[in-house]
DNA sequence: CTGCGAGTTGAAGTTCACTTCAACACAAGG
DNA sequence: CCTTGTGTTGAAGTGAACTTCAACTCGCAG
């Protein structure tokens, strides 16, 4: 088992591929040093980065905030379990936010799509007095708790 | 209160902008009947249709989903309860799905960034025994249960 | 020696979801 | 009559996240 990847293996453990594995390091999301012939070789931690990246995007942030979140991990170093759980404590709070939306999201479905009214603003069993119309654009009743 | 909404009204009510509507309208994703001097106007359950993609897209369908979604409904007519409720139906196992992947993600990272193995493949806790790096690339425990 | 596969680069192309722009039309108010 | 506001169009621009391409370099197998 060796301590570096090329980006051929890293592509192939993380499911990722090259062009977009460049395109991260050029982000500066992950790091690589150059052999003498100027390969990149990945240490094995980046591949945890690049997980974390993934499953960042599935809950909805951009390569730009995920950088923002990585730029706290050490740079030389492989992180240790305290570095990734300092992470991971900015993480949990978003995770719990898009949940939350999502299970607001579903409840209104059932309550709310059943009878017709996904505009929720003049939904008489949401918003029985009409009031939202007033407080500004969108879907809020969803959107904003 | 009139039963068509011009571009601005519609943008207003619905929060999404006037260059967006039309660009909805040109995909097939809304429509409006067109005035004597060739300004859109939009039937009020339009309004309804654009909660909808505003809101599916926050779950993360793309335009070209969403449409596929929206074709089950009635071109001239409003659309019923019924209608929408089978709409919903689709749509509920989405969410719960949704719902489910950040879930299970929200317990691995206590269970598992804490830990420092976000790849989750080599992580001793979640696969004792390594089998894991054999059945193909990315982490595919989070993503597909 | 001759491929072949895997790597390198910068530049350009792609898709999605819009936005911006320029040029125009019309209706109402001062 | 002129301005302002709101609408119209097609074409082009934008930003995010990549992918594709052409031209190149290595190391290795036959």
């Amino acid at each position: 088992m060796q301590d570096s990847l090329t980006i051929g293996e890293l592509a192939a453990r993380s499911g990722v591929a090259p062009s977009a594995l460049r395109y991260y390091e050029r982000l500066g999301l992950i790091q690589a040093e150059r052999t003498s012939i100027n390969q990149r070789r990945f240490a094995r931690h980046q591949l945890r980065r690049v997980s974390f990246i993934r499953i960042a995007q599935q809950v909805g942030l951009s390569l730009d905030e995920i950088a923002g979140a990585l730029a706290s991990l050490p740079q030389g170093r492989t992180p240790t379990k305290k570095d990734w759980a300092r992470l991971s404590a900015r993480w949990q709070s978003r995770i719990d936010e898009q949940i939350a939306l999502l299970e607001r999201l579903r409840s209104r479905l059932t309550g709310c799509i059943g009878c017709g009214c996904l505009s929720l603003r003049r939904c008489r069993i949401v918003n029985p007095t009409d009031t939202l119309a007033d407080e500004g654009p969108g879907p809020r009743q969803l959107l904003h708790e």
